[in-house]
Parts: C-alpha cells; sequence; structure tokens
DNA sequence: CTTGAACCTGTAGTTACTACAGGTCCTATA
DNA sequence: TATAGGACCTGTAGTAACTACAGGTTCAAG
C-alpha cells in the first residue's frame, strides 16, 4: 500500500517521478510525442496514470538510444492494438547494430588517445608526441 | 616526389583534400577555428600548405572525438611556441576518460538492448517482450 | 564569347533539449 | 482573508557542429 489511487499529478510532479525536466515534459508535447493533457480551471495541466507510464516508456527508450522519431515510431506500434512485434524487432535489431558500430568506434578512439598519452608519459618534451600525433594519419 | 610543390588551393580542392565539406570550412573560418585565407582579384579564397596542414589537424583531432572548445584549445597550444606537452597530456587524458565513460554507457545499452531483441527471437506474440522491457525498469 | 562549374554571402534548418523573460495561478500561513 | 512565494503559463532564443539552401559573382575551358 505505498501510493493510494493517485488522482492527478501537476506537471512539476510528473517530472519529479519520471526524471524528465518540466521544459522537456512541455517540449514533448510540443512536437507531438506526449499528448496534451487535461487542463485545471486555472489553465495548468493535470497528467493522469497513463502519462506517467507513456513519459517512462519515452524516456528509457531515449536513454537506450533511440532518437525522438524511433520513439514516435515505437509508440505508434505500441498504440496500433495487436502491433506488429516483428516490425519492434527490426526497429530494436537495427539500433543494436548502430549501438555496436558506435562502440567500435570508441574503441578505435579511446586504443589511438591510449597510445598517445602512453606515448607522452615522459614529461615535458619541447615537441609533445600527442602533437605529433594529431598532426600525422589523417585518417 | 609526388606533390610538386603547390601553389595554391580553391577552397573545393582544400575540401577535397582534407575530408572536409566547402560548407564546414567557412564555417571553421566564421567561428575563428582557421584564419581567413588571402583572396585573389575576384575575392576568392586561396589557401597553402599551412592551411592544409592546421585543417587536417583539426579534422583529426574532430575525428577522434575532441569537441571545437577542445581544438580550439589544443591550436592555442599549438601556437604557443614551447607549448606545455602537460597541458595537451591533461586535455588528452581528461578526453580519453570521457570516450571511456561513454564506453561503458553504450556497452549497457548494448547489453539491454541484445537482451530485449533476444527474449523477441520466437516472433510475433502477442505482448511483445521488447515494448514491455521499455515499459518496465525506468532505471 | 559563352557556358557551366566553382565560388561568394547570408540565412535558416537540423537534434533534443535548455534557459530565460515576463507574466498568472495556487496554496499555506498569519 | 490577505499575501507571499512557489509552481505554473506562453513564447522565444540559445546550445553544438554543422548542413543546406537562395540568389548572386567569378573562373576556366572550348
Amino acid at each position: 500500500m505505498a501510493g493510494a489511487d493517485m488522482p492527478d499529478l501537476g506537471i512539476g510532479a510528473l517530472a519529479r517521478r519520471t526524471g524528465c525536466k518540466v521544459e522537456t515534459i512541455r517540449y514533448y508535447e510540443r512536437i507531438g510525442i506526449l499528448p496534451e493533457p487535461p487542463r485545471n480551471s486555472g489553465g495548468q495541466r493535470r497528467y493522469h496514470a497513463w502519462h506517467l507510464k507513456r513519459l517512462n516508456f519515452v524516456r528509457r527508450a531515449r536513454d537506450l538510444g533511440f532518437t525522438l522519431e524511433d520513439v514516435r515510431g515505437l509508440l505508434r506500434l505500441v498504440d496500433e492494438q495487436g502491433h506488429g512485434c516483428d516490425e519492434v524487432r527490426t526497429m530494436a535489431l537495427g539500433h543494436l547494430e548502430a549501438v555496436r558500430a558506435r562502440l567500435a568506434d570508441l574503441k578505435a578512439m579511446e586504443a589511438v588517445l591510449g597510445e598517445m598519452v602512453a606515448r607522452c608519459e615522459g614529461g615535458n618534451v619541447p615537441d609533445c608526441p600527442i602533437i605529433d600525433a594529431l598532426y600525422r594519419e589523417p585518417a
């Protein structure tokens, strides 16, 4: 029996519960990622559990590196009842490949940087091996 | 005896030799990364070997993931004669750490994505395990 | 001399937010 | 009930690092 049943949330409370910033939530609404919530008599946004769930979905997908366009696609698939699991899988696989490519890039960068720094251990030589390395091998 | 002595280069030739786009070169000039070259009688930019060397330096540093601000700092150090090798080393080390942190992030992403996709292998279940995974664990 | 590629400037678009400015509303306390 | 101050509102502009035009000039080859 933690939170009783939750009537509705202001934008700040939603932000706290999802880890998004308030401005980000309004931004998602503006670009159509999060639907416009109802407003109270004073014109302020009131969110329900549904919005919380959806925003958490968005945030998790973003954390995993999906672009907002990807997220838009995933949400579309989620919203079609009986969504095609293979479409979702295809998107996730494509993204996984992109992540792996980026990983390979970063590993190469790490190797070059690591070697540059290691060669420099010596200290204060007049012609720095790091600068030299940057001038050499334009890839 | 490859290229004889090279008198000067138009912006397009410089672009071809460095792998930068023409617009990028003009952009670097605008923001002060690449100094303004002399112009010919018609007002077009003429580059020399020095610019080629400097732009290659910039490009290589960018390829290694240094920001333009980093590059600005590196160039400043390069231009001070008797530059401090330890300053350069500190920058490179800092950057190496950033790269390693990003690598760790990406590896975590890869693991989660990989597992999501693997659980989905089965095919066309009505409630997709990937979507489920995105709804679960808001991290 | 003509044509078409290369070049010029200046501005706006991209991604995914973030940060104001200048106001209105809500709520708790005195 | 008055009021203080936090939460909220809209709209715009800024960030990084380019990229992509539009609407013109210049260059070089034939």
